[in-house]
DNA sequence: CAAAAATGTTTTGAGCTTGAAATACTTTTT
DNA sequence: AAAAAGTATTTCAAGCTCAAAACATTTTTG
């Protein structure tokens, strides 16, 4: 009865939600502190770095700038200065694209596909531990859960 | 039989855990970036800073600058600087500690209580919307489960 | 074909983040 | 009570992050 029974309900229906928003961001956050710390000891590296990376190592022809932080969402500017230390270091190499002097392409050189091999092994066990939580079935079940979550997000 | 069974069957596990982590990631990640993009057009803000007033809105006595990293989980020089931009705002004030010149309290002031309860409301509702593809029975659910895994990060 | 619009990238300025070093004060030890 | 150890906070240097502006080049349009 009622045309207000909704606004109880929908009020708890919204706690429920801000906590498991929270509870998310504290697993995540703990799990990303944990990754930044191991790859900082590890490998005197970074997140930003292994994602960088990690988008390349898909790539074997290389990635413009403008695709990279498409595929990472995060600022053009952003990737630059990733960009910029990386090949400081050896890692990757901007290559001109023939044809359109404006674009870069930007390509793993033979040490950064060596060297993320490395850490994505790592990083691997390191997941694997730090998820432990979760077995394979639940696991499954949640990435898809959040895969779907994660499409809604897109479309917005 | 055999003793190899394990191997297969935990590397599947394990790839299983990292495609949950990457959508995890995906996921409070994009939710992340919409809620940063919001408090930025609509209140001029920024997540860090209101997740220090939402601590600071939990404890009306203030807390010491240490409580609050501790609290939030970040670093102590960390926080100096978003309380400061916060002081200068007059949202936070910091009280000398009676008997301890080395501490000082931090305490939302009138307007940073205010301007929270303006802030966490909206919030409240873009969490509703943004995580509404799941019903109050499954984010309890799940709130559950990373609360779990939350507190197992702890004793790490 | 010149002007305008679009595309690709970098620069800039402001804020966030960390770990380590520096500073200031308090408590404990000798 | 001086020395040493511990606690509270800030400063520092380096890197990450974004939006907006600046630049360079290419494509489209009038």
């Amino acid at each position: 009865m009622s045309a207000n029974s909704q606004p109880r309900s929908a009020s708890a229906e919204s706690k429920a939600r801000l906590r498991l928003w929270l509870r998310l961001l504290k697993s995540t956050r703990g799990v990303e502190a944990e990754l930044r710390e191991r790859l900082r000891q590890e490998f005197g590296s970074t997140l930003p770095r292994f994602d960088v990376m990690a988008a390349l190592s898909r790539f074997d022809a290389g990635l413009k700038m403008s695709a990279l932080s498409g595929v990472l969402r995060v600022s053009n500017g952003n990737v630059t200065g990733i960009v910029d230390r990386l090949a400081d270091d050896g890692i990757v190499v901007r290559v001109q694209v023939p044809g359109d002097r404006r674009a870069t392409l930007v390509r793993l050189t033979r040490k950064g596909q060596e060297e993320f091999a490395r850490q994505a092994a790592a990083h691997e066990l390191w997941i694997d531990e730090l998820l432990g939580d979760f077995d394979g079935d639940e696991a499954t079940d949640l990435a898809a859960r959040f895969d779907a979550m994660a499409h809604r997000e897109e479309d917005r």
